[in-house]
DNA sequence: AAAGTAACCTGCCCGC
DNA sequence: TGCGGGCAGGTTACTT
């Protein structure tokens, strides 16, 4: 579920809210969700640390912690974190298809607020580094589209050493970081480029306009909040929805008619993923 | 070596 | 009403 634009909005919403607080007390409902530490070693090094900052990197967080640990944490498919300061209340968050029995793990600060990791599927992951180290597959991760260090010179110079298909180009986290199947459909769409071109064979052009779309859609999709889907298994940490999906021109819209051309939407699969295009518009 | 497929999970929707 | 199949915002490991 969770790309850029939702990773974003979370991490927004956590750092108003945890900055500076302490964690006193950690609940582990599953521990499998935690990949590189024993769940004794996990919770003991947490016990005491306070939330330095919140850092995002493409689709991970990285909690940076005082004194000394990193807390890295990848919301899979289904993957959310709530805050909560409502001790009273037992429900994780009422009133919303989340449920309670997903909420793997729960770090309480010490003004009983908490924060809450739900994720259904259980696809997420969660990396306790010590003493500020990180991971290797973040170090590995490409250039961070809203970032300064991704121009057009660079972009361009990717796409013409890359003999796959710009779809996949895309959304592979080691050329650019964060975009996923909805923001590709989209910034591919509105470029006018079909999802099977090569990369090596776009113009300057046509390069151009994924790039610039790349980081306007991004940059729309943060300001509203994210994409919250009719299923509405994604909420930011302070339970609200995203609308970034009233903006949506074809993913999920197969057989709808072109929003430009009024062609019926078609659907392809590139590698194995649901890709959402219009004949007409999509060359 | 690139490309395709299965796997990890739960839940929802659709057709029969 | 229920059962089976397919599908879902991601990633990785294993096949050909």
């Amino acid at each position: 579920m969770p790309e850029l634009p939702e990773v974003e909005t979370i991490r927004r919403g956590l750092e108003k809210e945890v900055i500076g607080k302490r964690i006193v007390k950690i609940q582990i409902k599953n521990y499998l969700l935690i990949k590189n530490i024993s769940v004794h070693e996990f919770s003991s090094r947490l016990k005491g640390s306070s939330i330095k900052n919140i850092k995002r990197r493409g689709k991970f967080f990285i909690f940076v912690l005082a004194p000394r640990d990193n807390l890295i944490i990848h919301l899979g498919m289904s993957g959310i974190i709530l805050y909560r300061d409502d001790p009273e209340k037992t429900k994780a968050l009422p009133f919303s298809k989340i449920k309670e029995n997903h909420n793997h793990i729960i770090f309480f600060f010490e003004d009983n607020s908490r924060m809450i990791y739900n994720d259904v599927r259980r696809f997420g992951k969660i990396w306790l580094l010590k003493n500020g180290k990180t991971l290797p597959c973040i170090e590995s991760l490409g250039f961070e589209p809203l970032g300064y260090k991704f121009t057009f010179e660079s972009f361009y110079g990717l796409l013409q050493k890359n003999k796959k298909n710009i779809k996949s180009f895309l959304m592979n986290q080691k050329n650019i970081a964060g975009i996923g199947n909805i923001y590709a459909n989209e910034i591919l769409f509105l470029s006018g480029i079909h999802p099977l071109r090569k990369s090596n064979s776009l113009t300057f052009n046509e390069a151009k306009k994924i790039y610039l779309n790349t980081r306007n859609i991004l940059r729309q999709a943060i300001e509203l909040g994210g994409t919250t889907m009719n299923d509405e298994s994604y909420l930011d940490s302070g339970g609200k929805k995203g609308s970034f999906g009233e903006t949506i021109m074809v993913y999920g819209k197969k057989g709808r008619n072109c929003p430009l051309c009024e062609k019926p939407l078609e659907i392809i699969k590139i590698d194995n993923r649901s890709t959402f295009l219009c004949p007409g518009c999509q060359k």
